[in-house]
DNA sequence: AAACAGGCCTAAA
DNA sequence: TTTAGGCCTGTT
């Protein structure tokens, strides 16, 4: 059974492009953004829909609404999905297969209690560079924060997007929402602001880091298409060549922003999960090439555990 | 008030 | 090769 088959229908209101998807298994809008693997989005609360995120990606602003099994892209054509967010939001994986690897995997009871609990979360293939640098601001610092500060550069030296295609209700009602409007900056508008610029946005420690990270990037020191071919391993060593990437970030990146889901990356969390269910000598590369994915469920876990305590 | 937040860097054994 | 401290800032 194939569960990337959802039927695809475009629909049309105000002059606005919606994308409607029926029959979509294994996706849940809610544990998409609220995961922690994306910083943009944000729950849109008195939408029409069960649920709804809203945000930009790609230097376009969509919404992602979900009643069931049916799914809405607002601002978006058939070939903005096919093309771009298709392929964002994970919908051209095969979930069900993606578990059935991870559990045939292992016996861990925890692993598959994490599967189940865990079922709807999707990874995002997010722009590279967006990933590289937001995960380098992830560091020692919270998701609030985290979401506070990439607004702020984005606000900074992000561009406006464009707005013009969308309903005029919908869009007022989605700027009522903290939405941000502007894109992910480039690499070359976060060099022109500065080292002391990145510092006054509040981003402390980490503005040499990011500072050094797009510098490399707009050189092409950083090359993408080259980390593209790269295996995983390879990857990681090659990204912790930037100053303020260490492994965790660099795995991140390559998870969220590259779609290389064998990454692994091993934060406070994770290392707590593997402490408590897991053997001394476990190896993330047991969990074979959706590694990075079964770390996503096992993270999603133990915080739910840890929010239904108390 | 002190500790912590989805780490990483540097120095020191 | 592994192990301590320190780090911007904000929140609890």
């Amino acid at each position: 059974m194939v569960n990337t088959a959802a039927a695809v229908s475009a629909l049309e209101s105000n002059g606005m492009n919606i994308i409607k998807l029926d029959g979509v298994e294994l996706f849940d809008v809610r544990k998409v953004f609220d995961c922690g693997q994306c910083f943009r989005f944000d729950e849109v609360s008195d939408s029409r829909h069960d649920v709804e995120f809203a945000g930009v990606a790609f230097g376009k602003y969509i919404s992602v609404a979900q009643d069931g099994n049916t799914v809405y892209i607002y601002n978006a054509t058939v070939e903005e999905y096919e093309t771009i967010w298709k392929s964002f939001l994970g919908l051209d994986r095969d979930y069900g297969e993606i578990n059935d690897n991870i559990l045939s995997l292992s016996s861990n009871s925890a692993l598959s209690d994490a599967v189940e609990r865990a079922s709807g979360i999707r990874i995002l293939r997010q722009d590279a560079w967006e990933a590289i640098c937001s995960f380098i601001i992830s560091q020692n610092n919270n998701i609030p924060r985290i979401k506070k500060l990439v607004a702020a550069i984005s606000l900074e030296c992000g561009e406006p997007v464009d707005l013009s295609g969308m309903d005029e209700h919908i869009a007022d009602v989605h700027k009522a929402h903290e939405g941000n409007f502007y894109s992910f900056p480039s690499p070359e508008s976060l060099i022109e602001l500065g080292v002391a610029g990145l510092a006054a946005l509040k981003t402390g420690f980490r503005a040499k880091y990011i500072y050094d990270a797009a510098s490399r990037m707009s050189s092409r020191e950083i090359d993408l298409d080259l980390i593209e071919k790269m295996n995983t391993a390879d990857a990681v060593k090659y990204l912790c060549s930037v100053k303020g990437i260490g492994p965790k970030v660099a795995s991140c990146a390559l998870l969220f922003g590259f779609a290389k889901l064998d990454a692994f990356p091993i934060d406070v969390w994770i290392k707590k999960v593997i402490a408590k269910y897991f053997d001394a000598d476990f190896d993330p590369d047991s969990l074979g090439q959706y590694a990075g994915i079964a770390q996503q469920y096992l993270f999603y876990y133990e915080r739910y555990l840890q929010s239904q305590e108390g």
